[in-house]
RNA sequence: CGGAGCGUAGCUCAGCUUGGUAGAGCGCUUGGUUUGGGACCAAGAAGUCGCAGGUUCGAAUCCUGUCGCUCCGACCA
């Protein structure tokens, strides 16, 4: 391809509605431009990019036996309220109307779609299991779309399903897509990470992300230096503390303090000249099986999600004044978990460790000192209930320490089970003739957001520098000063037997200085320039230069081709 | 949805307080000199100042409304 010809419009500088580095370079590089907002064009380079990385996707879910399919992007919205789901969903749907009126939406997934096509054409066990995928837009009306084609409102997406008559072959494919995904993301050349992701209040399922590591990703991921342990926030355990039978305990009984208008931990342990460690957190959540009293160390942050599943609740929701009011008979910032009545307690191991505790006295302006776990007060259950920190002790291994990096989700895997095939009545036949639900899977790779997670990992101050599998081009000729008849011919040249070879590459055959070339072409982030200038010309060499590494190296223009061909592999 | 900010040339921004000819740099066009990491000279094109209404002899500037965009938070995961 010529520079001349192609539609590549570089920017000098930043443009003001980008933060993330990916998203400015993609724009500097003349890949993306938006349309409105969350909603991106993809130029020729960037599409290029877009492309081959759906390329890699396609070839991995054929090997892996997956079919490819293509459903509709809009959606009649009775295949929605079959699920519950066009309630559940809520904004983030794009609804329309057709002109008679009819409810559709834009797909924001396939869920109810592929189950619909499964259940009408799929009867028997014989015809199991299936794994069905397509790569397609989707389309979510974020609340807040943000860093480009990161988080936009329509983006593309590779989206599995799989459908099976039995719980082990649901975990084979499992264990398949996995497989896929490493090699997937092996192949696009990226540092990544495998979390096991909380799966919510529903029962049963299991999910792991794939996270590409980056300091600006949106979620952290908590791994094990020692082991493979490798967690969400949400889902990041503790190690369970072991009660040390030498501790000592405080004497006597807890001491009431007056603490006026001290509520918050960090106020209390300043008053009373006590650490926050030293305090006993004490939060009181309404659920659906009435209101619980959850205690954390006073420097640690309860994780509401490892509550809901230690109580088995759907709801949860921190108690408001009134409820507060009524558990403890203290207004906000003095509940404390002794002589509390009427309400389950549950508390963190941490909790039980704390000597000489601080915690609110149930009463207004007053807290208790002295606290001392099985002697003033018992929790009726205990359990891992706050969120992990840096350094904690890895709670696999128990002997590492946790590590925490940011990570950008570019995939996930899950186990969905039946959750939708019963809603939808998708039901088979199996061996012994009983009609059964599929058992279910998905599995997704955001295409748009893998381009940017790419860029977002591999860059420099001067620009992206792709990973050979995915660069919009291999090859970049670039002539020192294309009107100069000798240059000009040896760029043509060696342009031409890199493109009968199979090689992407394009010829910088654009006037003007070199500098500016070459900035454009770093911008872009080619990974192999070839430069053909006087200096190197007069040898009967040309320079190649590897972006990635900076290396440059003098190579006799005959011999470009080969050069190439073994750097390509 | 709450808070903050911004809409002036393709990009980055000045001008607005104190109303009176629409500005700069980069980019673009033409000609010339240049050509090894974003050159230089000369000439030029390009904006209904987001949109609508109001105040005024006169509005980019003041007022009201509206739309769009960005950031923080909430929400979602």
């Amino acid at each position: 391809m010529l520079m001349t010809r192609m539609l590549v419009p570089t920017l000098r500088e930043v443009p003001k509605e980008a933060e993330v580095i990916s998203h400015q370079l993609m724009l500097r590089a003349g890949m993306i431009r938006k349309l409105a907002a969350g909603v991106y064009t993809f130029l020729p380079l960037g599409y290029r990019v877009l492309r081959k990385v759906e390329q890699i996707i396609r070839e991995e879910m054929n090997r892996a036996g997956a079919q490819e399919v293509f459903m509709p992007a809009l959606l009649p919205a009775e295949l929605w309220k079959e699920t519950g789901r066009w309630g559940v969903y809520g904004k983030e749907l794009f609804r329309i109307k057709d002109r008679h009126d009819r409810e559709f939406c834009l797909g924001p997934t396939h869920e109810e779609i592929i189950t619909d096509l499964v259940r009408n054409s799929i009867n028997s066990y014989k015809q199991l299991p299936v794994n069905l995928y397509q790569i397609q837009n989707k389309f979510r009306d974020e609340i807040r779309p943000r860093f480009g084609v990161m988080r936009s409102r329509e983006f593309g997406m590779k989206d599995a399903y799989s459908f099976h008559a039995t719980e082990e072959s649901l975990d084979q494919e499992y264990q398949n897509m996995y497989q896929a995904y490493c090699r997937i993301f092996d192949r696009l050349g990226l540092e990544y990470k495998v979390v096991e992701a909380d799966s919510g209040a529903i029962g049963g399922g299991y999910s792991q992300e794939f996270m590409v590591i980056a300091d600006t990703g949106e979620e952290p991921v908590y791994f094990c230096e020692g082991c493979d342990y490798c967690a969400s926030r949400d889902a990041a355990g503790v190690a369970e503390y072991v009660v040390s039978e030498t501790q000592t305990k405080s004497d006597g009984k807890p001491e009431k303090v007056k603490t006026p208008d001290q509520k918050t931990i960090e106020e209390v342990a300043q008053f009373l000249k006590v650490k926050p460690a030293q305090m006993i957190k004490t939060l009181i959540y309404e659920t659906e099986s009435g209101p619980v009293a959850a205690l954390v160390r006073g420097d640690h942050e309860l994780n509401e999600a490892k509550l809901k599943k230690v109580l088995a609740v759907e709801d949860l929701k921190l108690a408001d004044e009134k409820v507060i009011k009524k558990v403890t008979g203290a207004p906000l910032g003095f509940a404390g978990p002794v002589k509390l009545k009427n309400v389950k307690i549950v508390a963190d191991h941490a909790v039980l460790l704390i000597e000489n505790g601080v915690t609110g006295a149930n009463e207004q302006d007053f807290h208790l000192t002295g606290v001392v776990y099985g002697r003033d007060y018992k929790a009726d259950v205990v359990a891992d209930l706050r969120y992990a920190l840096e350094h904690d002790v890895c709670p696999r291994c128990k002997n590492s320490k946790l590590k925490v990096k940011r990570g950008i989700e570019v995939g996930h895997i899950f186990k969905l089970g039946t959750k939708y095939s019963k809603k939808m009545k998708a039901n088979f036949i199996d061996e012994n003739n009983q009609e059964k639900p599929f058992i279910m899977g998905c599995y997704g790779v955001g295409v748009g957001r893998t381009a940017a997670a790419a860029i977002e990992q591999k860059n420099d101050k001067d620009g992206i520098i792709w990973p050979i599998s995915i660069a919009p081009y291999q090859v970049a000729v670039i002539p020192v000063n294309f009107d100069e008849k000798d240059q000009r011919e040896v760029a043509e040249k060696i342009y031409k037997e890199l493109s009968v070879e199979g090689v992407e590459v394009v010829l910088d055959d654009r006037p003007g200085r070199v500098g500016m070339k070459l900035k454009d072409m770093d911008l872009i982030g080619f990974p192999i320039k070839i430069i053909i200038g006087p200096k190197g010309l007069k040898e009967g060499k040309v320079e190649l230069k590897l972006r990635s590494t900076g290396e440059m190296k003098l190579v006799d223009k005959g011999e470009v081709l080969q050069e190439v061909l073994g750097i390509l592999g």
